[in-house]
RNA sequence: GCGCGCAUAGCUCAGUGGUAGAGCGCUUCGUUGACAUCGAAGAGGUCUAAGGUUCAAGUCCUUAUGCGCGCACCA
């Protein structure tokens, strides 16, 4: 053994020979012991085909908890995984497209489908290597991607479980449509941002109106009054005729208590085909729903064009308005509201709030579609006391009640995305019993579905017809995540899913606990009879020095591969947890990366001090002893007594705080009792007896060092073993899989 | 409107009712072998405000102010 070390530390040649040699020696598995205890935590699968970010770097706290917990010698768990990311990669892919002159229309359905999935597999093992540089102790021996066939076949059993139950129906109402991206979304991903739209006036018949959506005017169906409001009281029930863009239209006044008469004029146009609250009065009154935009958010006026014996001037301006963009048809409508004389006034800097698509920042339009849904409430209910019933806890604790507020107000969940990229819906329709309902033009109605644990029906069970067509949508790529906790267990092979579920800990963070935390309990509680993780923990988000969020456009993002190329990974590690409360957001600067490597580097030199000084020793014939009680007893003088008895009060107080998630107290004790007492103090006291070769002396600083060690060990993982193995000692077990300290251990 | 969080040193932030802390920055001094990615010494705080609980409050409670975040409404 090469005894001898650099000067300074260079994590750089370390880092790379220390994780392959844990690799190959498979100290990443479970140790599969009958009588260790079971401790699992599941990554959150980044997505297969992007780089990491440095929020990513926040799951070295599985990494520290895992890392504990196997030199506790519990039978413990990483498992790792890639996300297909459905729609969020199909937009990266459609973007790839559009540089070589393309658009995902350009493709059929299956082509595309392999395009993505080898261009994410081209990518996938970048992010699987980045990973790796982080020093994550991960079972790449069970690996899972979100597309693995056994995570689609418990996919898909789910859905026709759910189905069976009742919980997933079919329906046919407003969607948050993105009509750039061209896919529905769930009310989670709509994006609402702060802006200043002009709001029009005009008339209304007897009325004046207010609207920000002038557009949608022509396919109001009704006016809605506060039935309080004495102004209109009067023609609540009436029909009237209201002069409009395209002639008259009547229109009944129906009363609706939410209203609000202070807003505008009192009184609001009703277009249930395009405003979710107006689909719902739409609902009640027997209202039509009758679209006038379309899917690529263009204004469709076929339905007024098919119609005979329209006024030329009314037909010019349908065909002008005609598969125009909204933004294109709102100044020529106000154009034509003027000469007519319709227009009052125009409020140009109105303030509201505006849905936008999370992606790509399209204004979202509610449109009518036919989608899959699950039924929430039943689920939530189920999670819901699970969590009051103690059987999840969430750190920090203020969590559960961010969780509870969730999941008592989730409505219903649309899980169809219009995407290409994703686990396909296994529903299938049969075409002959499709014809004969189809009777209405404009809504299609919902019909029989033929539902499957994914193997293609032969034909249909109402007619016997062999005509079927399979729903062309994927499924939400939440709506699989939602069931990541037991969907991997089961497909990562032997006796994953009864050894390791429920899983001890999910960790992630704070930000998608709707989207990712509440659903998999929901899911994980309704499919197995038990909550997938007995703890959350939730890291916040990662800004930069000024506490600002990062982002591309500002230029102030941290790249994680690059500061560990820089300082190495356990100093990013380090910087990521010291001086960080759970659940709080964090500045990361480049100073405190640098900071944390020059505590690496004191590390360093505190064992190239200890190794210098006990081959000094040995070259002249000492003989250093192990520390041990009877040692202590017998041989130790006041100084290094003392010593001993304050690492192990940090021995065990690092424990409790390891326990207790305290990472951020368990770091800096270590850091400060390692560089300020160990190294400023007891070394600088004591530098002449190591010189010297006094035994004791030796053996209470190689002892205390090597407790150091395996403490900073989760934290630090890389240059501990690296010191570790440097450093004579009783046992042979390399670092990683050495015993946690507790007071009495020797090393 | 509802909910959550934050307010502590110049900056960024920890802080588990018991003598105010860290990283970075700053000042002065110090390089013959552990480390200048260093050492020694130091400056810098009415812990946002007001009230309350307590033997004891940065910490618990109430209210206020400012900032941030999420949700809902938004014709």
């Amino acid at each position: 053994m090469d005894t001898t070390l650099d000067k300074a530390y260079t994590p750089k040649d370390t880092e790379n020979e220390i994780y392959s040699f844990w690799e190959k020696n498979g100290y990443f598995s479970p140790n599969d012991k009958k009588e260790a205890h079971p401790f699992s935590v599941i990554l959150p699968p980044p997505n297969a085909n992007a780089d990491l970010h440095v929020g990513h770097a926040m799951y070295v706290i599985e990494d520290i908890m895992i890392r504990y917990h196997r030199m506790l010698g519990d039978n413990t768990l990483w498992l790792p995984g890639a996300d297909h990311a459905g729609f969020e990669t199909q937009f990266v892919y459609e973007k790839h497209l559009a540089k070589i002159g393309k658009s995902r229309f350009d493709f059929d359905r299956e082509t595309l489908y392999k395009d993505i999935w080898n261009f994410v597999h081209e990518n996938r093992g970048t992010m699987e290597n980045q990973l790796r540089k982080l020093g994550f102790s991960l079972d790449w021996s069970r690996n899972i991607f979100t597309l693995d066939p056994a995570i689609i076949t418990t996919v898909h059993a789910s859905f026709k479980q759910l189905f069976d139950e009742g919980l997933i129906y079919r329906d046919n109402r407003l969607v948050n449509y993105c009509t750039k991206d061209g896919t529905g979304f769930s009310d989670l991903e709509v994006l609402y941002v702060d802006r200043k739209d002009p709001l029009y006036y005009m008339k209304y018949g007897p009325f004046t109106i207010a609207t920000s959506r002038p557009e949608t005017k022509f396919r109001d169906t009704a006016l809605a009054v506060n039935p309080k409001d004495k102004r209109y009281k009067e023609y609540i029930g009436k029909t009237l005729e209201i002069m409009g863009l395209l002639g008259p239209i009547s229109m009944t006044v129906i009363p609706d208590p939410e209203v609000d008469p202070s807003f505008g004029t009192g009184i609001m146009k009703v277009t249930p085909a395009h405003d979710p609250h107006d689909f719902e009065l739409g609902k009640k009154f027997n209202l039509p729903v009758t679209p006038i935009i379309d899917f690529k958010g263009r204004m469709d006026f076929s339905w007024f064009l098919s119609q005979k014996n329209i006024e030329p001037k009314y037909r010019e301006r349908a065909e002008k308005y005609h598969g125009k963009k909204i933004a294109i048809v709102r100044p020529l409508m106000v154009e034509d509201l003027q000469s007519d004389g319709l227009l009052i006034k125009v409020d140009e800097a109105y303030a509201h709030r505006i849905g936008t698509c999370w992606k790509c920042g399209t204004v979202i339009e509610p449109l009518p579609l036919e989608q899959w849904y699950v039924k929430v409430a039943p689920l939530a209910k189920k999670a819901l006391e699970a969590i009051d019933k103690k059987k999840v806890a969430f750190v920090p604790k203020r969590f559960e009640k961010t969780a509870k507020q969730w999941l008592s107000n989730f409505h219903d969940w649309n899980i169809s995305r219009q995407n290409v990229w994703g686990i396909r819906i296994p529903a299938w329709k049969c075409v002959g019993c499709l014809s004969k309902q189809f009777s209405n033009s404009t809504i299609q109605q919902s019909s029989s579905w033929i539902i499957t644990d994914g193997t293609p029906p032969t034909e249909c069970p109402v007619c016997l017809g062999k005509n079927l067509v399979q729903d062309t949508d994927t499924f939400d790529t939440w709506f699989s995540s939602g069931q990541w906790s037991f969907a991997t267990l089961r497909a990562s092979g032997k006796d994953d899913y009864k050894n390791f579920y429920p899983t001890s800990v999910m960790e992630t963070g704070y930000d998608i606990l709707p989207w990712w935390v509440c659903r998999m309990l929901m899911l994980g509680i309704h499919m197995t009879g038990k909550v997938p993780f007995k703890t959350v923990y939730l890291h916040g988000l990662v800004r930069d020095s000024k506490g600002q969020k990062m982002s591309k456009s500002k230029g102030n993002v941290v790249n994680p591969l690059k500061m560990i190329d820089q300082f190495g990974a356990d100093a990013l590690r380090f910087a990521l947890v010291f001086g960080t409360a759970a659940g709080n957001d964090l500045s990361l600067s480049e100073d405190k990366i640098r900071g944390m490597r020059n505590f690496a580097n004191k590390l360093w030199n505190i064992g190239r001090l200890l190794l210098l000084s006990l081959e000094n020793a040995k070259n002249s014939g000492r003989v250093i002893p192990f520390y041990s009680e009877s040692l202590h007893a017998t041989r130790l003088n006041d100084t290094d007594k003392r010593l001993i008895s304050e690492i192990n009060m940090l021995t065990s107080s690092v424990t409790k705080d390891m326990e207790k998630y305290r990472y951020s107290d368990a770091a800096k004790k270590l850091y400060d009792f390692s560089w300020h007492r160990l190294a400023d103090q007891y070394i600088e006291e004591n530098k002449v007896r190591f010189s010297e070769g006094d035994p004791e002396a030796l053996s209470v600083f190689r002892h205390v060092f090597l407790t150091i060690l395996k403490l900073l060990h989760p934290f630090m993982p890389f240059i501990t073993e690296a010191l570790w193995q440097k450093i004579p000692r009783l046992t042979t077990n390399p670092l990683i899989i050495s015993s946690w300290p507790n007071q009495k251990s020797t090393v």
